[in-house]
DNA sequence: GGAATTTTCTATAGATCTATAGAAAAATAT
DNA sequence: ATATTTTTCTATAGATCTATAGAAAATTCC
């Protein structure tokens, strides 16, 4: 089994779903409403806002229902406790993101690229989603154990994906034969994090450019060639 | 003037005291008591621990008081008020940090070593400083600015030392000349953060390799050199 | 030993904040 | 038009939590 293989396994096996441990799947949004879909999301959105700004505790339930335009309680009718909404924020849109990782995992295209597409992934997430993913990194600890096992779930698919990316690389003869892959794919989501957190915060930064930096710095390191 | 003139310069500036705006100078501490000073210290290392843990925002004075083995009233001997305990708990150590660093950027030596002094001292500060640094890094946000003046400036100072130090890489000819010294300056913090907090969370991991690994990730990115 | 000073304790006012209950309003279906 | 269902509102109990005040205990000084 060739290692292309094991990415491929590793991408098509389905994202498990259904009720996970501590999970509450909200009932009412599988059922018959229909403007209330669409109202849960703003409601997740605008918590993640809330609670990037102010961080989980420093964000009060009265913030989230301001940022939604509606009043305190009737925050309840979207989410059953607080903390059940910094859950789903955490949750929101790293199934599409985990999806998203795969397709470029599995794509036959040169080591580079495929670094580049990964980290492009994975910054652009930050200014897409809005605030969810910094909620998700900065935030997640802060819940129990119990309602952390499908985000923890989705965290080890991702980082696997881009184990598995290296070890092709190393296989192919791109990348040293000496790294330790699990090291080093800590170390980009470490690196994209840090700058995911400051493209949100600062304006003036520019998405492409901190792309490119960032490829290069994670492929050639900062050392004179000639040396 | 050199650059190595530059560093010197910096290293030599002595960090700016005295009463900083909103710093509020602890004056018991500076006055007659005895016992007090060695307390302090005690308390500010116990708020570290907690807020660490917990965050600011979910860390009450409840638990600092506990941690310190003192009743919650009496914490307000040494804080004034909680957001203190945070503002001090961020400067704790920081001092101390950035005048290592410039210690080790002014010595003469190879770069790489330095860089690995770099490396070595911030990652040593998370082990030992207990959760002081952990703290500056992931709550200092949810002080007023009128708080974070010292803060900013100490960050400030430190990265400008690591800035300075690259550009002399630059010059030496170690370093690739085409490299953004403010960009690969804010990854080695954002890197050695990240590598910090993994390092306090999971007591399985070698201080030693995983200094190691970070500079050598720096220094040599991850391309095999054949190619 | 007794006075002065430092440190800690207890008790609490006043200000949150979460989550719930039940009424009201809005939307949809019949 | 009326009944049913969905969505939002108001009001509030009950549980925090911060910060202060003043008494008590411990320590230091003479």
């Amino acid at each position: 089994m060739t290692h292309r293989d094991n990415i491929i396994n590793l991408a098509e096996k389905p994202v498990a779903r259904g009720p996970v441990a501590g999970a509450e799947a909200d009932l009412r949004a599988e059922q018959k409403p229909k403007k209330y879909a669409h109202k849960k999301l703003l409601a997740i959105e605008a918590a993640a806002k809330v609670f990037a700004e102010k961080g989980f505790h420093g964000a009060t339930t009265q913030d989230i229902a301001k940022e939604m335009g509606i009043q305190q309680g009737s925050l309840y009718y979207y989410f059953k406790s607080r903390e059940q909404a910094l859950q789903e924020v955490c949750e929101y849109g790293f199934d599409v993101y985990v999806e998203r990782m795969k397709k470029i995992c599995v794509k036959d295209q040169p080591f580079e690229a495929k670094m580049m597409a990964i980290i492009t992934s994975h910054l652009t997430n930050y200014s897409h989603k809005d605030s969810a993913m910094k909620v998700h990194n900065e935030q997640r600890l802060y819940l129990p154990v119990e309602r952390r096992s499908r985000i923890k779930e989705l965290g080890t698919n991702y980082r696997r994906l881009l184990e598995a990316t290296l070890t092709e690389g190393i296989n192919a003869g791109v990348l040293r034969a000496d790294i330790d892959t699990h090291f080093i794919a800590y170390s980009i989501i470490g690196i994209c994090n840090s700058w995911g957190a400051n493209l949100i915060r600062d304006d003036s930064l520019n998405l492409f450019e901190t792309i490119e930096q960032c490829s290069d710095l994670i492929l050639y390191g900062t050392l004179c060639k000639n040396v």
